[in-house]
DNA sequence: GTCTATACGAAGATAGAC
DNA sequence: GTCTATCTTCGTATAGAC
Protein backbone atom coordinates (compact mmCIF):
# COMPACT_ATOMS: atom_id res chain seq x y z
CA UNK A 1 0.00 0.00 0.00
CA UNK A 2 2.91 2.28 0.75
CA UNK A 3 4.47 1.34 -2.55
CA UNK A 4 1.19 2.10 -4.24
CA UNK A 5 1.16 5.50 -2.60
CA UNK A 6 4.67 6.15 -3.87
CA UNK A 7 3.62 5.31 -7.40
CA UNK A 8 0.52 7.45 -7.26
CA UNK A 9 2.31 10.39 -5.67
CA UNK A 10 4.91 10.27 -8.40
CA UNK A 11 2.43 10.14 -11.25
CA UNK A 12 -0.71 11.86 -9.99
CA UNK A 13 0.43 14.11 -7.21
CA UNK A 14 -0.89 14.50 -3.69
CA UNK A 15 -4.41 15.26 -4.85
CA UNK A 16 -4.59 12.08 -6.89
CA UNK A 17 -3.28 9.98 -4.03
CA UNK A 18 -6.55 9.46 -2.21
CA UNK A 19 -7.16 6.41 -0.10
CA UNK A 20 -9.70 5.27 -2.65
CA UNK A 21 -7.14 5.43 -5.45
CA UNK A 22 -4.43 3.74 -3.45
CA UNK A 23 -6.77 0.96 -2.43
CA UNK A 24 -7.94 0.48 -5.98
CA UNK A 25 -4.36 0.38 -7.24
CA UNK A 26 -3.18 -2.13 -4.68
CA UNK A 27 -6.16 -4.36 -3.84
CA UNK A 28 -5.68 -3.56 -0.20
CA UNK A 29 -8.31 -4.19 2.44
CA UNK A 30 -10.59 -1.22 2.85
CA UNK A 31 -11.52 -1.62 6.47
CA UNK A 32 -8.14 -1.39 8.10
CA UNK A 33 -6.79 1.79 6.65
CA UNK A 34 -7.04 3.77 9.85
CA UNK A 35 -5.80 0.79 11.77
CA UNK A 36 -2.51 0.86 9.88
CA UNK A 37 -2.39 4.61 9.41
CA UNK A 38 -3.91 6.20 12.49
CA UNK A 39 -2.54 9.54 11.36
CA UNK A 40 -4.67 9.38 8.24
CA UNK A 41 -3.49 10.51 4.87
CA UNK A 42 -0.63 12.58 6.25
CA UNK A 43 0.86 9.47 7.78
CA UNK A 44 0.53 7.50 4.56
CA UNK A 45 2.31 10.27 2.70
CA UNK A 46 5.08 10.41 5.29
CA UNK A 47 5.62 6.67 5.02
CA UNK A 48 5.72 6.93 1.25
CA UNK A 49 8.30 9.71 1.51
CA UNK A 50 10.42 7.59 3.85
CA UNK A 51 10.21 4.66 1.52
CA UNK A 52 11.26 6.65 -1.54
CA UNK A 53 13.97 8.41 0.41
CA UNK A 54 15.55 5.20 1.64
CA UNK A 55 15.36 3.55 -1.76
CA UNK A 56 17.26 6.40 -3.37
CA UNK A 57 19.88 6.55 -0.63
CA UNK A 58 20.43 2.80 -0.74
CA UNK A 59 21.08 3.00 -4.45
CA UNK A 60 23.52 5.83 -4.03
CA UNK A 61 25.46 3.94 -1.38
CA UNK A 62 26.64 1.68 -4.19
CA UNK A 63 28.76 4.56 -5.41
CA UNK A 64 30.61 5.07 -2.13
CA UNK A 65 34.34 5.15 -2.58
CA UNK A 66 34.15 5.73 -6.32
CA UNK A 67 35.44 8.84 -8.09
CA UNK A 68 33.27 11.94 -8.27
CA UNK A 69 32.27 11.41 -11.87
CA UNK A 70 31.00 7.91 -11.08
CA UNK A 71 28.95 9.26 -8.21
CA UNK A 72 27.39 11.79 -10.54
CA UNK A 73 26.72 9.14 -13.15
CA UNK A 74 25.03 6.91 -10.61
CA UNK A 75 22.82 9.78 -9.53
CA UNK A 76 21.81 10.61 -13.08
CA UNK A 77 21.04 6.95 -13.76
CA UNK A 78 18.82 6.81 -10.71
CA UNK A 79 16.58 9.50 -12.14
CA UNK A 80 16.77 8.28 -15.68
CA UNK A 81 15.43 4.96 -14.55
CA UNK A 82 12.45 6.60 -12.82
CA UNK A 83 11.68 8.57 -15.92
CA UNK A 84 12.19 5.90 -18.57
CA UNK A 85 10.61 3.01 -16.68
CA UNK A 86 7.46 5.07 -16.28
CA UNK A 87 7.35 6.21 -19.91
CA UNK A 88 7.97 9.79 -18.82
CA UNK A 89 5.01 9.68 -16.49
CA UNK A 90 6.57 9.63 -13.04
CA UNK A 91 8.19 12.46 -11.15
CA UNK A 92 9.82 12.80 -7.77
CA UNK A 93 7.65 12.08 -4.77
CA UNK A 94 9.40 14.64 -2.61
CA UNK A 95 8.83 17.32 -5.20
CA UNK A 96 5.18 16.38 -5.42
CA UNK A 97 4.76 16.85 -1.69
CA UNK A 98 6.79 20.06 -1.59
CA UNK A 99 4.69 21.68 -4.24
CA UNK A 100 1.25 20.42 -3.31
CA UNK A 101 1.17 19.73 0.41
CA UNK A 102 -1.73 21.44 2.06
CA UNK A 103 -0.08 20.58 5.33
CA UNK A 104 2.86 22.71 6.36
CA UNK A 105 4.44 19.91 8.39
CA UNK A 106 4.53 17.67 5.32
CA UNK A 107 6.52 20.29 3.49
CA UNK A 108 9.04 20.37 6.30
CA UNK A 109 9.17 16.59 6.16
CA UNK A 110 10.01 16.81 2.47
CA UNK A 111 12.66 19.39 3.28
CA UNK A 112 14.33 17.00 5.69
CA UNK A 113 14.59 14.42 2.94
CA UNK A 114 16.19 16.91 0.59
CA UNK A 115 18.66 17.65 3.36
CA UNK A 116 19.46 13.99 3.87
CA UNK A 117 20.03 13.48 0.17
CA UNK A 118 22.27 16.50 0.08
CA UNK A 119 24.35 15.38 3.05
CA UNK A 120 24.78 11.92 1.58
CA UNK A 121 26.01 13.33 -1.73
CA UNK A 122 28.35 15.73 0.03
CA UNK A 123 29.79 12.76 1.89
CA UNK A 124 30.28 10.79 -1.29
CA UNK A 125 32.02 13.67 -3.00
CA UNK A 126 34.15 14.39 0.03
CA UNK A 127 35.34 10.79 0.04
CA UNK A 128 36.22 11.23 -3.62
CA UNK A 129 38.50 14.08 -2.64
CA UNK A 130 36.38 17.03 -3.64
CA UNK A 131 36.78 20.03 -1.35
CA UNK A 132 33.87 20.71 0.98
CA UNK A 133 32.61 23.87 -0.67
CA UNK A 134 32.55 22.42 -4.15
CA UNK A 135 31.04 19.22 -2.83
CA UNK A 136 28.14 21.13 -1.35
CA UNK A 137 27.54 23.14 -4.50
CA UNK A 138 27.74 20.07 -6.64
CA UNK A 139 25.40 18.05 -4.43
CA UNK A 140 22.74 20.75 -4.24
CA UNK A 141 22.96 21.52 -7.92
CA UNK A 142 22.70 17.87 -8.89
CA UNK A 143 19.55 17.39 -6.87
CA UNK A 144 18.00 20.64 -8.02
CA UNK A 145 18.77 20.10 -11.66
CA UNK A 146 17.52 16.52 -11.64
CA UNK A 147 14.30 17.53 -9.93
CA UNK A 148 13.74 20.16 -12.58
CA UNK A 149 14.87 18.02 -15.49
CA UNK A 150 12.50 15.22 -14.58
CA UNK A 151 9.65 17.71 -14.40
CA UNK A 152 10.52 19.27 -17.76
CA UNK A 153 10.75 15.94 -19.50
CA UNK A 154 7.52 14.82 -17.94
CA UNK A 155 5.66 17.95 -18.98
CA UNK A 156 7.13 18.01 -22.47
CA UNK A 157 6.83 14.26 -22.90
CA UNK A 158 10.35 14.13 -24.23
CA UNK A 159 13.57 12.83 -22.78
CA UNK A 160 15.53 15.54 -24.54
CA UNK A 161 15.51 18.09 -21.70
CA UNK A 162 16.60 15.42 -19.29
CA UNK A 163 19.51 14.31 -21.42
CA UNK A 164 20.63 17.87 -22.09
CA UNK A 165 20.77 18.52 -18.38
CA UNK A 166 22.68 15.29 -17.77
CA UNK A 167 25.30 16.36 -20.27
CA UNK A 168 25.67 19.77 -18.67
CA UNK A 169 25.90 18.30 -15.19
CA UNK A 170 28.70 15.96 -16.15
CA UNK A 171 30.57 18.93 -17.49
CA UNK A 172 29.94 20.88 -14.31
CA UNK A 173 31.08 17.95 -12.21
CA UNK A 174 34.37 17.84 -14.06
CA UNK A 175 34.89 21.54 -13.46
CA UNK A 176 34.01 21.45 -9.77
CA UNK A 177 35.78 18.23 -8.86
CA UNK A 178 39.07 19.54 -10.15
CA UNK A 179 39.13 21.55 -6.95
CA UNK A 180 40.36 18.69 -4.86
CA UNK A 181 40.58 18.84 -1.12
CA UNK A 182 43.92 19.96 0.29
CA UNK A 183 45.48 17.19 2.35
CA UNK B 1 -8.68 36.87 -9.98
CA UNK B 2 -6.12 35.43 -12.36
CA UNK B 3 -3.37 37.06 -10.34
CA UNK B 4 -4.87 35.55 -7.22
CA UNK B 5 -4.83 32.16 -8.87
CA UNK B 6 -1.17 32.62 -9.73
CA UNK B 7 -0.35 33.41 -6.13
CA UNK B 8 -2.30 30.49 -4.77
CA UNK B 9 -0.90 28.04 -7.32
CA UNK B 10 2.60 29.13 -6.40
CA UNK B 11 2.12 28.80 -2.67
CA UNK B 12 -0.59 26.16 -2.20
CA UNK B 13 -0.54 24.09 -5.34
CA UNK B 14 -3.37 23.06 -7.62
CA UNK B 15 -5.32 21.44 -4.81
CA UNK B 16 -5.28 24.61 -2.74
CA UNK B 17 -6.34 26.75 -5.66
CA UNK B 18 -10.06 26.19 -5.38
CA UNK B 19 -12.54 28.75 -6.57
CA UNK B 20 -13.51 29.33 -2.97
CA UNK B 21 -9.92 30.13 -2.01
CA UNK B 22 -9.29 32.33 -5.00
CA UNK B 23 -12.48 34.27 -4.35
CA UNK B 24 -11.64 34.69 -0.69
CA UNK B 25 -8.15 35.88 -1.57
CA UNK B 26 -9.28 38.42 -4.14
CA UNK B 27 -12.71 39.65 -3.05
CA UNK B 28 -14.07 38.69 -6.42
CA UNK B 29 -17.76 38.31 -7.18
CA UNK B 30 -18.93 34.79 -6.55
CA UNK B 31 -21.74 34.64 -9.01
CA UNK B 32 -19.90 35.24 -12.23
CA UNK B 33 -17.14 32.69 -12.02
CA UNK B 34 -18.51 30.46 -14.74
CA UNK B 35 -19.40 33.51 -16.77
CA UNK B 36 -15.75 34.52 -16.97
CA UNK B 37 -14.35 31.00 -16.95
CA UNK B 38 -16.79 28.80 -18.87
CA UNK B 39 -14.14 26.10 -18.92
CA UNK B 40 -14.21 25.91 -15.15
CA UNK B 41 -11.14 25.43 -13.06
CA UNK B 42 -9.03 24.14 -15.93
CA UNK B 43 -9.53 27.41 -17.74
CA UNK B 44 -8.61 29.46 -14.71
CA UNK B 45 -5.41 27.46 -14.33
CA UNK B 46 -4.57 27.89 -18.02
CA UNK B 47 -5.02 31.63 -17.76
CA UNK B 48 -2.86 31.73 -14.67
CA UNK B 49 -0.17 29.78 -16.50
CA UNK B 50 -0.32 32.19 -19.41
CA UNK B 51 -0.05 35.13 -17.09
CA UNK B 52 2.97 33.77 -15.26
CA UNK B 53 4.59 32.68 -18.50
CA UNK B 54 4.28 36.09 -20.11
CA UNK B 55 5.50 37.89 -17.01
CA UNK B 56 8.67 35.85 -16.91
CA UNK B 57 9.33 36.20 -20.62
CA UNK B 58 8.79 39.94 -20.53
CA UNK B 59 11.35 40.25 -17.75
CA UNK B 60 13.87 38.19 -19.66
CA UNK B 61 13.47 40.33 -22.76
CA UNK B 62 15.28 43.05 -20.85
CA UNK B 63 18.44 40.98 -21.18
CA UNK B 64 18.30 40.75 -24.97
CA UNK B 65 21.54 41.76 -26.60
CA UNK B 66 23.54 41.46 -23.41
CA UNK B 67 26.38 38.98 -22.83
CA UNK B 68 25.62 35.42 -21.78
CA UNK B 69 26.59 35.95 -18.19
CA UNK B 70 24.19 38.88 -17.87
CA UNK B 71 21.39 36.77 -19.30
CA UNK B 72 22.09 34.10 -16.71
CA UNK B 73 22.20 36.67 -13.95
CA UNK B 74 18.88 38.14 -15.01
CA UNK B 75 17.33 34.67 -14.98
CA UNK B 76 18.67 33.90 -11.51
CA UNK B 77 17.40 37.23 -10.22
CA UNK B 78 13.95 36.50 -11.60
CA UNK B 79 13.67 33.42 -9.43
CA UNK B 80 15.39 34.91 -6.44
CA UNK B 81 12.77 37.63 -6.42
CA UNK B 82 9.94 35.09 -6.41
CA UNK B 83 11.53 33.25 -3.54
CA UNK B 84 12.59 36.17 -1.37
CA UNK B 85 9.51 38.33 -1.88
CA UNK B 86 7.38 35.45 -0.71
CA UNK B 87 9.55 34.64 2.30
CA UNK B 88 10.46 31.28 0.77
CA UNK B 89 6.84 30.37 0.41
CA UNK B 90 6.21 30.56 -3.33
CA UNK B 91 7.29 28.17 -6.02
CA UNK B 92 6.89 28.01 -9.76
CA UNK B 93 3.34 27.85 -11.06
CA UNK B 94 4.30 25.70 -14.02
CA UNK B 95 5.99 23.19 -11.77
CA UNK B 96 2.90 23.09 -9.55
CA UNK B 97 0.72 22.21 -12.49
CA UNK B 98 3.17 19.70 -13.94
CA UNK B 99 3.37 17.78 -10.71
CA UNK B 100 -0.24 17.96 -9.57
CA UNK B 101 -2.48 18.29 -12.58
CA UNK B 102 -5.19 15.69 -12.61
CA UNK B 103 -5.86 16.72 -16.15
CA UNK B 104 -3.46 15.41 -18.77
CA UNK B 105 -4.07 18.37 -21.06
CA UNK B 106 -2.98 20.78 -18.36
CA UNK B 107 0.33 18.99 -18.09
CA UNK B 108 0.85 19.38 -21.82
CA UNK B 109 -0.03 23.04 -21.45
CA UNK B 110 2.68 23.37 -18.82
CA UNK B 111 5.08 21.59 -21.12
CA UNK B 112 4.46 24.13 -23.85
CA UNK B 113 5.41 26.90 -21.46
CA UNK B 114 8.65 25.16 -20.53
CA UNK B 115 9.34 24.93 -24.26
CA UNK B 116 8.68 28.59 -24.81
CA UNK B 117 10.97 29.56 -21.95
CA UNK B 118 13.67 27.28 -23.32
CA UNK B 119 13.41 28.69 -26.82
CA UNK B 120 13.59 32.25 -25.54
CA UNK B 121 16.72 31.53 -23.53
CA UNK B 122 18.33 29.74 -26.47
CA UNK B 123 17.65 32.82 -28.55
CA UNK B 124 19.19 35.12 -25.97
CA UNK B 125 22.30 32.97 -25.69
CA UNK B 126 22.59 32.64 -29.45
CA UNK B 127 22.52 36.42 -29.77
CA UNK B 128 25.29 36.54 -27.20
CA UNK B 129 27.39 34.39 -29.46
CA UNK B 130 27.06 31.04 -27.76
CA UNK B 131 26.98 28.09 -30.13
CA UNK B 132 23.61 26.45 -30.60
CA UNK B 133 24.37 23.21 -28.83
CA UNK B 134 25.78 24.86 -25.73
CA UNK B 135 22.97 27.38 -25.77
CA UNK B 136 20.38 24.62 -25.62
CA UNK B 137 22.15 22.78 -22.83
CA UNK B 138 22.60 25.96 -20.87
CA UNK B 139 18.99 27.05 -21.31
CA UNK B 140 17.51 23.72 -20.29
CA UNK B 141 19.87 23.35 -17.37
CA UNK B 142 19.16 26.85 -16.11
CA UNK B 143 15.43 26.27 -16.10
CA UNK B 144 15.71 22.81 -14.56
CA UNK B 145 18.13 23.84 -11.86
CA UNK B 146 16.12 26.91 -10.91
CA UNK B 147 12.92 24.92 -10.72
CA UNK B 148 14.62 22.46 -8.42
CA UNK B 149 16.47 25.05 -6.39
CA UNK B 150 13.32 27.00 -5.66
CA UNK B 151 11.64 23.80 -4.49
CA UNK B 152 14.56 22.85 -2.26
CA UNK B 153 14.75 26.25 -0.65
CA UNK B 154 11.02 26.27 -0.14
CA UNK B 155 10.98 22.84 1.47
CA UNK B 156 14.02 23.49 3.63
CA UNK B 157 12.97 27.04 4.45
CA UNK B 158 16.45 28.25 3.71
CA UNK B 159 17.88 30.28 0.87
CA UNK B 160 21.14 28.37 1.06
CA UNK B 161 20.32 25.69 -1.52
CA UNK B 162 19.14 28.35 -3.91
CA UNK B 163 22.31 30.41 -3.57
CA UNK B 164 24.55 27.37 -3.89
CA UNK B 165 22.85 26.48 -7.15
CA UNK B 166 23.17 30.05 -8.41
CA UNK B 167 26.89 29.97 -7.81
CA UNK B 168 27.29 26.68 -9.63
CA UNK B 169 25.19 27.85 -12.56
CA UNK B 170 27.29 30.96 -13.05
CA UNK B 171 30.33 28.75 -13.17
CA UNK B 172 28.68 26.43 -15.67
CA UNK B 173 27.65 29.38 -17.79
CA UNK B 174 31.22 30.57 -17.98
CA UNK B 175 32.36 27.13 -19.08
CA UNK B 176 29.69 26.66 -21.70
CA UNK B 177 29.70 30.16 -23.15
CA UNK B 178 33.38 29.95 -23.91
CA UNK B 179 32.34 27.79 -26.80
CA UNK B 180 31.39 30.70 -29.00
CA UNK B 181 29.59 30.26 -32.25
CA UNK B 182 31.82 30.01 -35.31
CA UNK B 183 31.23 33.00 -37.62
C1' DG C 1 -7.67 -6.89 11.12
C1' DT C 2 -11.24 -6.34 8.27
C1' DC C 3 -15.90 -5.26 7.27
C1' DT C 4 -20.13 -1.99 6.48
C1' DA C 5 -22.31 2.09 7.24
C1' DT C 6 -22.28 6.68 7.72
C1' DA C 7 -21.23 11.50 9.10
C1' DC C 8 -19.18 15.60 7.53
C1' DG C 9 -17.33 18.90 4.69
C1' DA C 10 -15.24 20.62 0.45
C1' DA C 11 -15.10 21.24 -4.31
C1' DG C 12 -16.74 21.52 -9.09
C1' DA C 13 -20.50 22.72 -11.57
C1' DT C 14 -25.48 24.15 -13.00
C1' DA C 15 -30.01 26.67 -12.90
C1' DG C 16 -32.61 30.44 -12.70
C1' DA C 17 -33.87 35.01 -10.59
C1' DC C 18 -32.45 39.90 -10.52
C1' DG D 1 -22.67 40.32 -14.51
C1' DT D 2 -23.83 39.03 -10.30
C1' DC D 3 -26.59 36.72 -6.92
C1' DT D 4 -28.53 32.55 -4.28
C1' DA D 5 -29.68 27.99 -4.17
C1' DT D 6 -28.82 23.50 -5.20
C1' DC D 7 -26.89 19.13 -7.05
C1' DT D 8 -23.45 15.77 -7.29
C1' DT D 9 -19.32 13.68 -6.44
C1' DC D 10 -15.53 12.81 -3.77
C1' DG D 11 -12.39 12.47 0.13
C1' DT D 12 -11.40 12.22 4.98
C1' DA D 13 -12.59 10.29 9.01
C1' DT D 14 -15.35 7.72 12.70
C1' DA D 15 -18.31 4.11 14.82
C1' DG D 16 -19.36 -0.26 15.75
C1' DA D 17 -20.17 -5.19 14.25
C1' DC D 18 -17.74 -9.49 13.07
Amino acid sequence: MIEGAVRLLATEGVEGTSFANVLAATDSPRGSVYHHFPGGKAELVREALDFACEAAMATMEAARGKPARAVVQQFLDLWRELLIDSDLRAGCVVMAVTVAAGDESLRKYAGDIFRRWTEQLIGLFAEAGVDRRSARQLATTLISAMEGAVALSRAEQSSEPFEDVCAALLRLADTLSKRTRPK
